[in-house]
DNA sequence: TAATTAGGTGCAACGTAGTTGCAAAATATT
DNA sequence: AATATTTTGCAACTACGTTGCACCTAATTA
């Protein structure tokens, strides 16, 4: 198991368990975002269900995971780049659902455009999901 | 009951029926997005959980309402504006949810903002939601 | 490194959200 | 008004997510 693994855990003052270990090590591997079942039900593993929900909660306050917004109305978890400390996510970016492969990824160099509201109106954030064909897909 | 109510409803080829009336009624009055639970559980009414799945499911095939997608992950669901037939939605707005009162209304008037996307990726369908306050609740 | 403490895991039980089949009731059609 | 069609609401079921608690594992201290 990768030693960068225990570092993220010991840095987020969590005790370093095979389970968050293997859980953690499955969106390093990743590169994508992932739900909770893609978790509970990963071939070759077999999570409970409880142990993933309180992990991937430990994982989300603790600033190593954010959660995405997707519009099926499932919930998807994706690491933080940086600088996310105990619940204050500085996450900024856009997030890009594939049609074709279905993966979800965030795309960190995007900027953000500026939303012009109506009068009287104040943005505090600004959420943006992109659904079309990622570049992986649209060359095969 | 208005009689936009069963005018609609005869439009899109769906019995006039009570619920469904009640159900409709509760868009056109509110005037903002509304939740399952919302209808399910409005004062004076006791609507059956199956019959608000249906209606809500039957609205939206029928272009009269759109569904929301929130980052909360509750679906919510909106009357739409205008030309939206049979499952072909054609609304094209950006969602605001006040973090004052609650409220998640459609803002038609604001310009959706290009996003520029890397090499190789297209989008077929950007959604935005945006999270602030809003003119109602600034102003008091 | 063994004993103690603190924290994490997994089972059972529960609550809520959403779906389906079907008979009864309401609406539309003739 | 009678028939045909659609809709409703109940029951049953599956899936998702949460909580309490006993047990176990990891961290701490001596």
């Amino acid at each position: 198991m990768d030693s960068r693994i225990s570092d993220i855990l010991r840095r987020n003052r969590l005790s370093v368990t095979g389970s968050r270990q293997k859980i953690l090590n499955l969106f390093l591997a990743n590169k994508g975002a992932l739900a909770h079942a893609d978790i509970e039900h990963k071939a070759g593993e077999k999570f409970d269900r409880v142990t993933v929900y309180r992990t991937l909660q430990a994982f989300v306050e603790k600033g190593i995971l954010h959660t995405i917004p997707t519009a099926d109305n499932s919930v998807k978890y994706a690491l933080c780049k940086n600088d996310c400390f105990e619940g204050h996510h500085h996450d900024n970016h856009i997030h890009f659902v594939c049609s074709v492969c279905g993966k979800t990824e965030c795309l960190d160099e995007v900027i953000i455009p500026l939303v012009k509201l109506p009068k009287n109106y104040s943005a505090s954030n600004v959420e943006i999901v992109v659904n079309g064909i990622c570049s992986t897909c649209r060359k095969s």
